[in-house]
DNA sequence: GATCTCAGTGTAATCGTTTACATTGTGCAT
DNA sequence: ATGCACAATGTAAACGATTACACTGAGATC
């Protein structure tokens, strides 16, 4: 391996004055510079990422914690994580935790071992990830909370406007003439989940339809159990007319429910759904989507990072995110 | 932070018994062990991996290099991947380089700095991607290719039977009675591409059907241009009765593509298709399917990066994954 | 010409581990 | 008793970068 010593010597200066070349210090003659510039090139000298770590006691590598890595919407959040750390040549490790809070709590650790300089976080419970994501911000390492905010941490987050969403779906349907409508929610320990049915709530509340319990189904976010739900609206004596399924995952199970049933997801039941992953390119029928702007979110979660990063000082913000209720048509 | 040092005094002990304690050194009795122990539990300690991995010069993280994480096929692949590495307390730094040779190589040289332990590898391009890949194995890092072969490289490679899937494919529906049979394939520079070319012409040879170059559409696996050469297909004089498409990105794009023609994807023009991905959960028309084991791609793969971690004498091998050609009603 | 300033550079400590080598002490064979 | 083997532990040198501090010499200021 050829170490910044080499260099150093076939350029006939110090370790110090290769160094200040490498990381663009001013004090430094031209000529010099060009000489080390000159056996760096000429060794092919790559930096040992690893001893600048240590030495700076932070390494060029962001941890990024998500759910759920088969999920496109986290997928493509990463997405716009990479390009902003690319830019900051700083690398992705790239944590799945498969909602365990246990599993979570480990990789926390590790990335703290491997001296993260930042962490953006899908936390897997709001409560839960609190404590490992405390231990990250005691170490002065920047943390940025996405789509899931975290309990009790100043901390800075980036998240979707999903009462919003979910009041805009809601109304959608009132308005096509829908009074029984149902809603599959996600858990109430996670932002989305708790928020996307208090917009559900509300919109019912704004038009005066009275709430009903067993329209409103409360998962964990997961596709197996969308799919018992959905048999649970479909099987009530009064079904719904209209359907709000507050994720793309149990979306699709929900429409292979209703594939099963022979019910189509527009004409039996006026299906409004969040997100455009998966289903929006697989010519599926054409029920209105709520389009988040996942790429958006990865990427200003990455900006708030480094930004971070820079200024320790400034006061923690929250971004929120507008969604836009597309109907199918305009995909093409 | 706490460090070894701390933990040492805490426990009495010097920092070299520590280390030994905590890597299961046999010579430490077990009453000073027990005693190290609890300091580390009482402080609270987590050994720093940049000092680990400088001193043994290879970090407990591996690279991960895909051409495209918005494509579920690879996804599900590091997913793989990722549970082998936790198995064996390691992390992923995980690359994505949109195909481009040039962002490649640009990530392995960042991954060589981190002083990873092994690299796991879907190459942008046989050829050019050998190029910063041998700067690896001069390094000493164990390498695997996934997916897609190395050129001139003695390294591990993990692969699906490309040649035989095709092959299959083609006869299924040369079985059904198709002579003219179209082909979107991959190129000929990435392994999966060639191949798959390579088994649809076998066995229209072995059925004595003439090779027409006009159903054979070579394209870069792109999702935009397969539109294009399905439109194509589509518009010959005497457009072709069955079609064979080599990526599930590039399936998409033509159903897309029938789909504003309104022809269906089994009575007009008999479809068979690489890759459960996307597709075959969205309750899409019902052609068959060639399904590879993604998961299980990076499962092995990973398993023979640690086995090559652990002897980098033996020979290189390279395993194939058989496929199934899957009739979608027997998804449900 | 003495003093000061400062650009340009070098020396060496440092980051937190691991580990080669040295040291100690105990039990056992001679 | 002497020496040896060996288990248990300690000392200190790495790993490869960054950086505080020291130094040099040339020009400016008085």
């Amino acid at each position: 391996m050829v170490t910044v010593k080499d260099v150093a010597s076939l350029a006939g200066v110090s370790t110090a004055t290769v160094s200040r070349v490498l990381n663009g210090y001013p004090n430094v003659s031209d000529e010099t510079a060009a000489r080390v510039t000159r056996a760096v090139a000429q060794l092919g000298y790559r930096p040992n990422r690893v001893a600048r770590s240590l030495r700076v006691q932070t390494s060029q590598a962001i941890g990024v914690i998500i759910p759920d890595i088969q999920n496109n919407f986290f997928v493509s959040i990463v997405r716009g994580i990479e390009d902003v750390a690319i830019a900051h040549n700083h690398i992705l490790l790239l944590c799945n935790t498969d909602d365990h809070p246990a599993r979570e709590e480990n990789y926390v650790d590790l990335l703290l071992g491997e001296g993260i300089a930042g962490l953006i976080i899908c936390a897997s419970d709001e409560k839960q990830s609190s404590v490992p994501v405390r231990r990250v911000i005691e170490q002065a390492v920047p943390v940025v909370a996405l789509d899931r905010a975290l309990s009790d941490l100043e901390v800075d987050t980036v998240l979707t406007d999903n009462v919003a969403a979910s009041r805009e779906a809601t109304e959608y349907l009132i308005a096509r003439g829908h009074q029984r409508i149902g809603v599959i929610a996600g858990p109430d320990y996670l932002t989305p989940g708790r928020e996307r049915r208090q917009g559900y709530e509300q919109a019912l509340a704004a038009h005066g339809i009275p709430l009903d319990p067993a329209l409103i189904r409360v998962t964990d976010f997961r596709p197996s159990q969308a799919r018992e739900e959905a048999r649970a609206l479909l099987d009530l004596p009064k079904p719904p007319t209209g359907l709000l399924v507050c994720s793309g995952l149990m979306t699709v199970e929900v429409l292979r429910e209703l594939k099963v049933r022979h019910l189509d997801p527009m004409r039996d039941l006026a299906l409004v759904a969040f997100d455009d992953t998966v289903l929006s390119r697989c010519l599926c029928p054409d029920f209105p989507l709520i389009m988040q702007s996942t790429y958006e979110l990865g990427h200003t979660a990455a900006e708030l990072l480094f930004e971070r990063m820079r200024d320790t000082e400034k006061p923690a913000r929250t971004v929120r995110f507008e969604t836009g209720l597309m109907e199918r048509s305009e995909l093409a």
